[in-house]
DNA sequence: TATAAATATAGCAATTTTGCTATAAACAGT
DNA sequence: ACTGTTTATAGCAAAATTGCTATATTTATA
């Protein structure tokens, strides 16, 4: 294969994992953030789902980034637990600490 | 109508209010944080579509607040203005300022 | 009040997420 | 290795959101 092509098929692998990446990367941001929010709670996802009254089979799919979650779900999540959900928009690349 | 009834009728219309209140207060939130975005940047609805690619019509769809939009599309309008998203869990009832 | 600009709404197909049930796979402790 | 517990996956119908085009409504301004 020519150097060229290499390149160009290094080129595109990096936009298509570049792509893959946006597209998964909120998902999992989210996936974390619940993720962390039940452990702090002390939940396995069973429990979770008994006391939210979302399917331990969508908590998993969430956690595991396997799509973007809709806001319902997550405020439902939240909201059982007597926290409510903030959204707001910032700067790219500042990740501020949670804490 | 009996004192009772139109009482059971208050507490129901209450608990309807309430209910539909806890299902669009979220869109409404997120239809605010839009709004101020937008006008933040100093743009119709129409340049922002033109600039993010979502069309006018979602924008005004989701700045009145009639329905909850996906992570997605907040996605969409905030990346190309050089925004990420933050989203997280925060004790009810603290609104704490964003600025 | 006429006109233009901006925003809201309509209706509908396509896409995405949910919710369900069941089961598989991974993990922990003995 | 065996058992119980926890998490991940599958497949599919129902529900919700998007994206489109067109048009109506509202708002601002001359």
């Amino acid at each position: 294969m020519t150097t060229y092509r290499e390149h160009l098929k290094e080129q595109l692998q990096d936009q298509q994992f570049q792509k893959a990446w946006e597209e998964t990367e909120l998902a999992y941001q989210v996936a974390r953030a619940v993720i962390k929010l039940r452990l702090d709670y002390g939940l396995t996802q069973e429990e979770l789902a008994r006391k939210t009254g979302v399917p331990q089979s969508v908590i998993s799919r969430l956690e595991s980034g396997r799509h973007l979650p809709s806001l319902r779900s997550l405020e439902k999540i939240s909201k059982k637990l007597g926290l409510q959900i903030r959204l707001d928009f910032i700067p790219t690349q500042a990740q501020p600490r949670l804490n």
